[in-house]
This record gives C-alpha cells, sequence and structure tokens, in this order.
DNA sequence: TTGTATGCGTTATCAA
DNA sequence: TTGATAACGCATACAA
C-alpha cells in the first residue's frame, strides 16, 4: 500500500517521448515507432495496445526529431526575396496559396513562410526547408545567385528568366495581353496604352512583349504608355495623374499589368472627368475577387491560378523525392472576362 | 607520396555538419558550436580560424538540430483554424502580418503557416512550434478546446472569448462601431442599419453591441439590419438585394462590419438606383489599401494594426521565453476616415 | 580557453 | 515479429 513504483528521484520529465511510452506499454521504442509510422509487421494486439499508451499519455511525436535521421526537415518555404507586403499585394496569390494549401493538407509537410529578405536568408543559411517555392522574383533579386548555386529544389511561381536551374511555373503574361490588345482592336480601338510595371519584372517584360507584338500584328498605335514600380493602385493612379498633367496623348483604351493597376488607372480618369467605358476602355490583369465587385466591374484577364499551385506544390514535393531532375518549363493559359470597364472606342 | 588520408573508405558524405568543420579547423565540435553562437569565451584567432573553416566549407547550421537539445522548434505558428482564404480575406491580415514580419527579422524564430484545419491538427499532433499566434477565429471553430487544453503559449489576434487562457490582441470593434454610428448621427442620419458577420463570430458579437449601445444612447432607430455569413463582397450584395426585394425598408445609412462588405453594398445599392452619398451613406471597417481607392472613396474605420501585429509576435516570442505567464488582452483603439460615401442625410 | 562526453527524440540497421 | 543500438546534427554541463 505504499513501496510500489516509489522513486525516490520523482524529477518531473518536461515532454514525454517515444520511450516513455515504450515503457507504458512494455514494448521497445522501436516498436512505438513502428506503430506510428503504420508499419504492417507489428502484432494487432501489441499495436492496439501501443496506441492506447499513445493515448493516455497523450503522446505526440516531435516533428524535427522525426525527420533528422532522414536528413530532411518535412518543411517547405513559400517565399519571396523582396518586401515584406508583396506577397499579400500580389493579386494572385491568395489564389495560388490556396491550390498549395490543399496539397499540403494530403501531405505530411509544414509550410513555413518568409516574407523578408532577413527570414528568406535565415532559410538559406541553416537548412530549415526541403526545398523553396518562390513569389514574384524580379530582376536583382537578393539571394537569387546564392540559391541557384545551391542544389535545393527549387519551382518559381510567376515569370522568371530562361537561364536557370529552377522549375518555372507561370501565367501566360504575354499571351493574356495578346487577348487584352486582341479584344480592345474589335471594339474599334485603335490608339492603346499599356500601363506597366517596372522594367525590372519578368512580368512586365513578357507582357510587354505580348503588348508590342499584338499592336504591330494588328497595326495598331502605341499611345501613352506608362511604366510604374509596383503592381498596385496608388502607382497607377499617379501614373496617369502625370502623364495627364504632361500634356501627354490619352488613348481610347489601356491594358493595365494588373487588377490593381487597372483600378489606380480608373480612379485617375475619373477624377479627370472622363466616363468608363464611354471616353476610355481599361482591361486589367489577374481577375482578383474585388475585380467583378468593382465600379464598374472590371474587364480582365482571368486563369486558373488555384490549379497552378496545386501543381507547383505537387511537382516540389515529387523533386524532393528524387523526381523532376530536369528543370520543367510550365505555362497557364490566361482567358480575358469581359465586363464593364470596356466598350466601343469612341470617336476622336 | 602515397599513403597520406588516403583512407580506403573514401565515402562520399551528404551534409557537412559541425564535426566536418571542427576537423578542417583543428578544433572540437564544441569550439565550433560556440563560434556558431558567438560565444565570447573563443580566442580571437581560433573563432576567426573556424570562421575561415565555416566559410570554405559551406558550412550551415541545421535549424532543427540546433534546437533539439533546448527542447525547442525555433518555429512559432501563424494559424487559422477556419477555411484556406481566410487568413487573405481578412481584410486586417495583410498589415497585421507585416507587422508579425518585422518582428521576426529581428528573432531567429521561423513563421509556419497553416491555412486549413488539417494542417492545424498536424500543428498540435506534432511538435513542431513553439507557440501560435492565431486569427479569425470563430466560435466553434476545430481544434480550439484542444490547444486551450495544451501549454503552448497562443496569442489571437483579433475578437475572442473571455474564458481562455489565451492572450488576447484585438482591434476595438465595439468602440469603432460606435464611432462609426455617432459620425452618422452627426451627419443627421436617423435611421441606420447594420451589415454585420454570422454570430458565430466574436467580431460581429462586439460590432453588435457597439451598435446596439450607440443606437439607443443616442435615440436612433436601427433599420434594415442585415446578417451574412462571411465578411467579404459578395456576402454584402446578395444580403442586400435579398432584403430589397422582400420589401425592406432600406435606412439612410449602413455601418459595415467590414471593407469589403461595405463594397458589396455600396455595389447593390448603385445596381438598385441609389446614390452614394446623396440617398445612402455607408461606413466600411477596417481601412484596407482598397478602401481609399474605391470608387467613391470609401469611409471607413482605421487602426494601427501592423503596430498590433508586431505587439503580437514580441509578446509570444517573451512568452515562449517565460514572460508573461498571466493571459493579457489588449485593446487597440480604431478611429473613423471619412471619406466619400458619407454623407448628410437625404430627407425621406 | 578548450575538449570530452552525454543527451535531445526519433529512425533505421542488424540480430535475435 | 521484436529488441538493442548506432546514427542524425548539434548544445552544453563538466573536466581539463
Amino acid at each position: 500500500m505504499s513501496g510500489k513504483e516509489n522513486d525516490p528521484k520523482t524529477e518531473l520529465k518536461k515532454t514525454i517521448g517515444i520511450i516513455d511510452v515504450a515503457r507504458d506499454a512494455g514494448v521497445s521504442p522501436a516498436t512505438v515507432s513502428r506503430v506510428i509510422n503504420g508499419n504492417p509487421t507489428v502484432d494487432a494486439k501489441i499495436r492496439e495496445h501501443v496506441r492506447g499508451a499513445i493515448k493516455k499519455l497523450k503522446y505526440r511525436p516531435h516533428h524535427a526529431a522525426r525527420n533528422l535521421p532522414r536528413g530532411l526537415t518535412g518543411n517547405l518555404a513559400v517565399a519571396t526575396p523582396r518586401s515584406s507586403r508583396v506577397l499579400f499585394t500580389n493579386p494572385f496569390f491568395s489564389r495560388i496559396f490556396e491550390g498549395i494549401g490543399g496539397v499540403l493538407d494530403n501531405s505530411t509537410y509544414n509550410m513555413v513562410v518568409s516574407t523578408t529578405p532577413p527570414q528568406l536568408k535565415r532559410l538559406l543559411d541553416a537548412h530549415t526547408v526541403d526545398g523553396f517555392l518562390l513569389f514574384s522574383v524580379r530582376k536583382g533579386d537578393p539571394y537569387m545567385e546564392e540559391l541557384e548555386a545551391m542544389d535545393l529544389p527549387v519551382v518559381v511561381v510567376g515569370a522568371y528568366r530562361q537561364e536557370t536551374r529552377f522549375t518555372n511555373f507561370s501565367p501566360d503574361y504575354e499571351g493574356g495581353t495578346v487577348a487584352a490588345v486582341e479584344c480592345l482592336a474589335n471594339l474599334g480601338h485603335r490608339k492603346i496604352g499599356l500601363v506597366n510595371g517596372p522594367s525590372s519584372s519578368y512580368k512586365s517584360d513578357a507582357g510587354f512583349r505580348g503588348f508590342q507584338e499584338a499592336i504591330r500584328r494588328l497595326g495598331l498605335v502605341e499611345t501613352g504608355s506608362l511604366a510604374v514600380d509596383e503592381f498596385i493602385e496608388h502607382e497607377g493612379y499617379a501614373s496617369f495623374m502625370k502623364w495627364k498633367t504632361e500634356g501627354g496623348e490619352i488613348p481610347t483604351a489601356y491594358v493595365a499589368g494588373s487588377d490593381h493597376l487597372a483600378v489606380g488607372l480608373l480612379k485617375a480618369a475619373s477624377d479627370s472627368g472622363l466616363r468608363v467605358p464611354e471616353d476610355l476602355s481599361v482591361v486589367g490583369f489577374g481577375d482578383v475577387p474585388l475585380a467583378e465587385l468593382f465600379n464598374p466591374p472590371l474587364t480582365t484577364i482571368h486563369g486558373d491560378l488555384v490549379e497552378m499551385g496545386s501543381e507547383a506544390a505537387t511537382t516540389l514535393i515529387s523533386m524532393i523525392n528524387g523526381g523532376f531532375r530536369v528543370p520543367r518549363r510550365v505555362v497557364y493559359p490566361m482567358q480575358i472576362i469581359e465586363r464593364k470597364t470596356t466598350g466601343v472606342a469612341p470617336r476622336r
């Protein structure tokens, strides 16, 4: 009635590990490990017994310790080499993220997100992830060469350069822009402008290529194009106002590099007394949730970005497991959604 | 000329570890460890020598292995117990996230993000993070009781219940809503409606409390209130249309639970032939980047959410290190930003 | 100031 | 089918 299990050194153990479970179940740690990992070579009775001990002790495996012997981490990085808010101002991100999440749900990987250069740097300096999902990369972004030099699996989502070992999944910025110009041309527009991002953006390059090609092929004239530093509302607004103030010629239609840019442009046009689409047509890019609800509803370029995120994540995991040794380059088709910011060209 | 270091077993080592560096530098692993951790009790010459070896071998410490002996992971969770897109449709999230990122930049913690219940479940079942930053929690969300029962540090960002061990940082939903009603009352509005989220939302509760209190205190009359399931554009639009179709009375002003809700409402009003703000005034909540650029610019409730995110993260880290043992409850003041969706009440 | 030895929680190899 | 035991990469008392 007294001496049962009355150890003198009744110390308080911090975390209960696989050894504690083994002791409680009267088996070896190896057997517990087998049960945890669903190894079939375990006697059914013992398995249930061990499971009972696991629940009883509220045992929870240690993620990092589990992966240590494999030389892996069990973590995937979702990162941008640029500024903090890019991931969220990136019009596509929320949908791509949704695709990634779906894949992770059916895996055992965790997602470690880095939204600033210092965080990315840490990810590179320590073995913290088994692979990278990279977003919004621009020319000259920090740590990209370093990443190229490492042998970690990397998938870049969005436009990227050609000479690279990275696998790349990207919306068809070029084709989407072509579709926008063609739509405008069909509405009778002859003078069309491009509101594009900075030259440091691969996405800008692709959009520019598509724009130029379509303009030339259709015999149109590029008019009043604008180049901004970021694909955000404010930049689109300011650029248009500046252009107008300086007496620049206003086209009858604009193709924007992003929906946010388009919204800024729309606002600037409105503040300038221009009616949309009577006086000016505008096409966005991305079809963010807001686009449909905007006033007026935004004509824009749409693509299945959830699917893209999903495939990117699936591919990365496959690469980690030795698949897809040679870089892949996949482009996702984009199509135009005509709403209310595009109309027949005005007679000027 | 032949036998120097000519081991028979010239196997290819996978990752180079602290031992390799130690051997190359002619010191013990412990000394290398000290250099890595900036331990001052290392001779300057040796330190430089070791650093040279680290660079030469391109040695990178292993994050998980480093934290194992400490019984920690070095990871923080940023999670929501709800659906995937919540984190991104949450109007506040991008700014709060910015605050968190800033703190992480100056720490050694990594951020593992979970945007789906399965991912959250994994985080709970394995020792993967040292603490939780929880977002968009609603009544009845899965795994919350489980988390409460564990002894991991947790900080909830956004409205939450009173009876909890979790520390809580939240915008002042109640006070902000009061400010909105007061503003409207000053403009002469008497019949005011609330476009609120679902009753499962703590945020809705707070907004409702503030609304009711202000309405009663100012002697106004609640008119045409709407309750939606999510704080998104679509819901606001649909609810208003349904209400109108059913012949419900339209107030002269609406207070919305979020900017996105306000945008949907604005769109519905516009489609119904109502002018803003001549026929109807609307106040949003959150002051998302879009609000200012919307057409017309949205009057809304603003707060310093970057700061809130920053303090939440700082507090969580402190908790992990043994600080703030008792739950804290911090409410961030919100103020109204009057733009163009609010005006003098029409005579009806 | 530096080295040795041990432990962190788990997997995996090899016997039994 | 199960059990020792050696890694996995590193930090840290304890010695020297």
